[in-house]
DNA sequence: ACAAATGTTGACCAAATGAATAGTGTTCTT
DNA sequence: AAGAACACTATTCATTTGGTCAACATTTGT
């Protein structure tokens, strides 16, 4: 008596039985953990299947529910749709000060890194950015939270662009005012103060978007 | 006289020669629309090289500047290093409306999508989630502006959690207040009343997070 | 002028890899 | 009870693919 198979075959939400669900995890798991596709021969291993077919053919019955497309002939062309359709995406450090002068992202400084496709924050996809938490209310009334992550590119200011700016060795969100020919900086705050510079103005980054955390107090 | 050399070995400023850029571009290209790294066979052929080894070497330069990191020995085993430090990326569909039971996400109503790493958003990797563009200016006094762009997550709201809520047929964004075991929907912003569900309350989402984009008004 | 780095050619090998065929047992649906 | 979908074993073949060797040309810095 063969007492090998035990496989109970359950439905998943998205059609997948138990095992082709197994599958796919695997194929997402080494696909973000070293960057490329398992081969059929590396999949047979993982399962510890006695033959490539058994992969092959979890292979097509993935492929036939649409779940994932893959390239005939081709080595480790396994590909997920929804990241072909995936417009390009990039990473932006993040940074919890920039006092140095910003002219090579210094990426010790890094906190962390928002990942995010560029049609989303509408930037062109050469842009330089980078993103800053936002500490305190002085951006209130434009709607920028303490806690807020804004992105900002690096380029020259038009007026009334929201920018960092550094102001004292430390870098603070503002409004970036040009008024006949001479700029100065605007908290959206009444109880914050108008900056007018005394010597030199360094604008960092203009604001090109915002992303608020679930986790953030509103 | 060998006249097939034209190469003037221009630097970039990310340490590149121009050949090595093209190489780059190709292979960020390819990724992108095929989904797969090309072979070397590949890159030969769209180079127009003779032999791999011209593909080979050019890999080999990347590799060393730390432009790629390379599987040796595996088809197709071309990273780029800031994929792998790369946090998951969920692919988070925009409705205009969402009028039906959201039972089941229906693509066909889809605007657009939205790709970020689940850590920025802070959600479970499985998570079920959409994002609503926002109109009109009810909750401008939580700092959700019209035009930015809502994550709402399918589950349970809790007390005082954001949410998407259906209303006469139109999906709203509300304050979800639990007072003494009655459910009810705030606005935030005073020029717009409370609403106490007459009959059943269908709640879509539970906001997790926002996204504003720089071409949005503020 | 010389060395080092870069870019190229052509031919070849061995390993990695996808794919096919034939057959067994299990589970689910009708 | 029958057919379909599912989960696998065993073996074999053909292609894809990475990797190497031996040269040679051009540019760049010392």
């Amino acid at each position: 008596m063969n007492s090998v198979l035990r496989t109970t075959v359950q439905f998943m939400a998205n059609g997948l039985t138990k095992r082709q669900e197994e599958l796919l995890n695997f194929l997402k798991l080494s696909h973000h953990q070293n960057g490329v596709m398992p081969s059929t021969r590396e999949i047979q291993a993982h399962f510890g299947f006695a033959s490539q077919t058994a992969a092959m053919s979890h292979l097509r019955a993935l492929e036939r529910k649409g779940i994932i497309v893959r390239l005939p002939g081709k080595a480790r062309a396994v590909i997920f749709p929804e990241e072909l359709e995936r417009e390009e995406v990039i990473d932006i450090p993040i940074y919890g000060n920039i006092a140095a002068g910003m002219a090579e992202a210094v990426a010790e400084e890094k906190e962390g890194c928002v990942s995010i496709d560029i049609a989303s924050l509408g930037i062109p996809r050469n842009a330089r950015t980078f993103a800053l938490r936002v500490r305190g209310e002085s951006m209130i009334d434009a709607h920028i939270c303490s806690g807020d992550t804004v992105i900002l590119e690096f380029r020259e200011p038009r007026n009334k662009d929201i920018v960092a700016a550094l102001i004292d060795g430390e870098t603070t969100l503002k409004r970036f005012i040009m008024d006949k020919g001479k700029p100065y900086l605007k908290a959206e705050n009444v109880d914050f103060p108008d900056l007018i510079p005394a010597s030199e103005l360094v604008i960092q980054g203009v604001m090109v978007g915002l992303l608020r955390n679930g986790t953030s107090r509103w």
